[in-house]
DNA sequence: TCATGCATCTCGGGA
DNA sequence: TCCCGAGGTGCATGA
């Protein structure tokens, strides 16, 4: 079989072959076409005719791409059920359950459907999340300051919870919140609700927010509820950079 | 010009061409192969070889998609720039700046490229969000309760925006935050803040959670910080639902 | 540009 | 299943 398989300025029947052919088949379908959009579910949209390019994976997602943006204009995620109908034009419509969410993509001109048939048992490796910084803590808890004893990880309390909670060199309670990027205001909300819940049960809880930079927001609130910051990066391990990178020798 | 235009097997020369061509004219250039990617930037990521669908939008964004999920395994935001380099083996490069971050895709094999010269004026036209809810209170403040009279949309205060200020029936100080699902304890952390931050300089602050329903957590919270909750889904306007749909007569 | 918060967020993890 | 919070979140909006 080979890898792709595609027609050009395809017949309506020929569309519902190769959308039979990617379902049956677990091939990635791709529809270069002009084509209207209804969608149906969680909130509700209409999109009028617009050439597009509809991708629909083996798991049931489906993608509905514009010529700019990151995001796809319309979509279905994983777990929905896609048919093709035949009627005045073909209609690609997926459903989901739970909730229930319909979409229907009119297709008015198709200029190229595929299907590939991708292989590909690879997983992404990603490094510099916040999960990373919570090991370097616990690796190296001088990096939140001498003494600190970092205890639970991803710790739920009553309201929540909490990334990393510990003890300080004089006993007291020390809950971090960690963010990957600069702490916004959401951020310093957090945790002091996790201060607060502890408060209920402990003395002396302290509350250190563990971040590469604040907002000037954030760090005007945080000071206003007596909570701390920390300055931290998130670690990216692994091999060096590629391209270009900075040799001090 | 054809609207799709398309080589099967490509040579890394002819994958260059259809770059090039597909930058310069503005069009979506979409690669099915297998790939390497190397992403450094705000994290870090590889992903070794494998099947993927990739795609280059006009306005610099870049998409490769596996054959599952709604996301992109990896990508570029828009405003990136992108070029071809061969070396070895084609490499697709795209770079951002602000922040710096560059995504490298080897391709082992191009199994089919295409441009797609695609041509879209239309916008989506999206209801049942929360902006809608916030217009329905506006025109109609008895949702709320009797009384009510709305103010202000999207005030800023000292630490944030309220979604809506206003006052009730007995000259109390209201703040409204709107959700358009299910609100979580998130939502009732945020409206704390905010009736925290009017106390300093308001007597009487009412604080409500507007949303179609609460989770468990968020409803011990709000109950346990005297904060208010009340029902309200969010509106869809426009003609009726495509599909089956209720009749009363 | 930065800050703030919504999103049909999506996704994973845990109870 | 629901709940909770991260995310290379993306994205619009306003200062």
């Amino acid at each position: 079989m080979p890898k792709v398989e595609f027609r050009e300025n395809p017949s309506p029947e020929e569309v519902k072959l190769f959308v039979d052919s990617a379902v049956s088949s677990e091939g990635i379908l791709t529809i270069f076409a002009r084509c209207r959009v209804h969608y149906d579910g969680r909130a509700k949209s209409e999109l009028g005719s617009g050439d597009r390019i509809i991708m629909v994976k083996p798991d049931g997602s489906l993608l509905i791409h514009k010529g700019e943006k990151r995001e796809p204009v319309n979509w279905q995620p994983p777990g929905s059920v896609v048919r093709l109908e035949i009627r005045e034009k073909p209609v690609l419509i997926s459903v989901r359950r739970k909730p229930r969410e319909t979409l229907e993509v009119e297709l008015d001109e198709v200029y190229l459907v595929t299907v590939f048939h991708a292989e590909d048992s690879e997983e992404l490796a990603l490094t510099g999340s916040e999960a990373e910084m919570a090991e370097l803590i616990f690796e190296n808890p001088g990096v939140i300051e001498p003494g600190f004893r970092p205890l639970h990880r991803e710790k739920p309390i009553k309201h929540g919870i909490v990334d990393v909670l510990g003890v300080d060199k004089d006993g007291n309670v020390v809950v971090l919140e960690l963010k990957r990027r600069r702490a916004e205001l959401h951020a310093v909300s957090q945790l002091k609700r996790y201060v607060e819940t502890l408060r209920e049960e402990h003395e002396n809880v302290r509350g250190i927010l563990v971040a590469p930079s604040l907002t000037s927001g954030a760090k005007k609130l945080l000071e206003k509820e007596g909570l701390e910051f920390r300055r931290l990066e998130p670690p990216k391990r692994g091999k060096k950079s590629r391209g270009r990178q900075l040799r001090l020798f």
